[in-house]
RNA sequence: GGUCGCGUGGCCGAGUGGCUAGGCAGAGCUCUGCAAAAGCUUCUACGGCGGUUCGAAUCCGUCCGCGACCUCCA
């Protein structure tokens, strides 16, 4: 069996293509990142662990990533681009300080919450506002090449005029013609675009606005959409490999991106195009507005309208893992439960390697197991499917530990080897969130098991089962094993 | 209204023109003084109606239901 090549599904064709980077063995990967105004939501985590697995996946595979994600920390306007509020500036009067607090305040949480699910660090994490001069540029670039025009201090992107040589909406699957249908109810007064469809690359500042910078069109920001593609062409190039971010993202903000690169260096800046899907909560995507967002800490602390108990980061890790990316996932407690209890037997039978005694010879192939995991993963990084392979071996791994099947030395460390980098490198899961028992308790225990032990043994099930009902009572709970006794705190 | 996607067993969630997804739950068994835990085994399925085909849950049409995007969104 073959496990054949990476296949990435592309955006831009709608089909699966083989992967083959611009430039092996190095591969650039941009990611959407985060506007840091608010805490970021499950939803925005799902996103993130989307690229994160493709990051270590492909690191896997022996390519030297450059991972860029960026932090959006000016230019996203609340509302319609012409009347709008900048979405920090808003928060910053709510909260009464300066916007590049709110900044750094949010920036710090995204990362906490980053580590909390385990997901790694990009590259490069380069913020709009360390980047004006790279978006005066481009913009320039784009007025030069009559794909702009200025208007009273703000500078537009001319859609119309684009569409004359290229194809906007070639992403997205929208045509220029159906979204003209739109227009008359759409261009209402004081206006400053030419065409609805046009978008602000440059937007010139009111008095009030505290965050702004100089320019060649006067004091402003620079519009939304210009950030990615002025840090991704700095750091990655005119064209690169793979730019990845939610479904929400694909239009306007990624339409517009290529234009932009287009509209001011002549070429598509992405080869592989991946949008990750939404989560969902009862069948609705995940927002804010809608009151149905979960933020870390609610999720964790089981603190929230709707959640029965705590998850642990992990678990929700895993329960993601077990959707593929294209498809949304409904969040929902069952589901959450089934996820955490089957996480806790993959791991669990991980464990189970150390106690493994090697045999003379194998009873079963473990080449199958890892070439239909590799297969998996290279279809458009399935994880479900490499999930349940995994689960497949996991029979095997509780079958060996009872000596039913066999494995020698060799393929044992093999498939040992195999467990840690799929569980632990590819799919990013953490072991153990709670080998923090004091010592002196597990001593402390190893007294009592043996007390019991003895009473077990002189037939005092009286005291045998006082001794393990009491200790259930502090959360304790004990295990009869065949080989002996083993504890476990309940959380 | 336009564009795109989805509808799978009690729940979650993959996939394929004919050959076991997997997890959770349920059932049986093993282990056990009892219990718990764990392990092994195992049942229930592809929204309705047509069509293509030797054969479709998988392809096509249609209907019903659901969702996303259409300048706030990961």
């Amino acid at each position: 069996m073959s496990s054949g090549q990476l296949s990435i599904y592309n955006s831009l064709s709608g089909k699966k293509e083989i992967f083959e980077p611009i430039n092996a063995p190095f591969v650039g990967l941009y990611v959407c990142g985060p506007t840091v105004y608010n805490e970021a939501h499950l939803g925005n985590i799902r996103t993130f662990l989307t690229f994160d697995i493709v990051y270590r996946y492909l690191t896997h595979l022996g390519y030297k990533v450059r991972y860029v994600r960026n932090i959006t920390d000016v230019g996203h306007l609340v509302d319609d681009v012409d009347f709008g509020e900048d979405k920090i500036e808003k928060r910053a009067r709510l909260e009464k300080i300066e916007p590049m607090e709110i900044v750094q305040k949010y920036t710090n949480s995204f990362h906490h919450t980053t580590q909390l699910f385990n997901l790694l660090n990009p590259n490069i994490e380069p913020a709009a506002t360390g980047h004006i001069i790279e978006q005066i540029e481009m913009i320039q670039k784009i007025l030069n090449n009559g794909y702009a025009y200025e208007v009273n201090g703000s500078v537009y992107f001319d859609v119309k005029k684009y569409a004359e040589k290229y194809n906007y909406g070639e992403l997205s699957g929208r045509r220029l013609d159906e979204l003209l249908e739109q227009t008359r109810e759409n261009l209402e007064g004081g206006e400053e675009k030419r065409f609805f469809a046009d978008f602000a690359i440059w937007k010139k500042a009111s008095p009030e606005t505290i965050m702004k910078w100089n320019s060649p069109w006067g004091i402003g920001v620079p519009g939304w959409h210009l950030e990615c593609s002025a840090m991704s062409t700095k750091y990655l190039g005119q064209k690169f490999d793979i730019h990845g971010g939610g479904m929400d993202l694909k239009f306007p903000h990624h339409e517009c991106e290529i234009a932009q690169s287009v509209g001011s260096e002549g070429i598509s800046p992405v080869k592989y195009w991946m949008h990750g899907n939404m989560l969902t909560v009862n069948g609705s995507k995940m927002s804010k507005s809608l009151g149905n967002s979960f933020l870390p800490m609610e999720l964790i602390t089981g603190n929230h309208p709707l959640l029965d108990k705590g998850y642990s980061p992990m678990t929700v890790r895993f329960f993601f893992l077990q959707a593929q990316y294209r498809s949304t996932v409904d969040f929902s407690n069952e589901a959450l439960q089934a996820s955490e209890k089957g996480l806790k037997r993959l791991l669990s039978s991980i464990k189970l390697f150390d106690e493994i005694k090697p045999s003379d010879k194998s009873s079963f192939i473990v080449k199958e197991i890892i070439e239909k995991c590799k297969k998996s993963m290279n279809d458009d990084f399935n994880t479900p499917i490499t999930i349940a392979h995994l689960f497949d071996g996991i029979k095997f791994i509780n079958l060996l530990k009872e000596e039913k099947e066999t494995l020698t030395s060799e393929d044992l460390s093999i498939l040992k080897n195999h467990y840690k980098t799929y569980v632990f490198d590819i799919l990013g899961l953490l072991a153990d969130e709670d080998d923090a028992n004091p010592e002196i308790l597990s001593d402390v225990m190893e007294i009592v098991i043996s007390l019991r032990k003895k009473s077990k043994e002189n037939k005092d099930y009286a005291t045998s089962d006082f001794i393990r009902d009491e200790l259930n009572k502090v959360k304790i709970t004990l295990k009869d094993t065949k080989d002996g006794t083993t504890w476990e705190v309940e959380k």
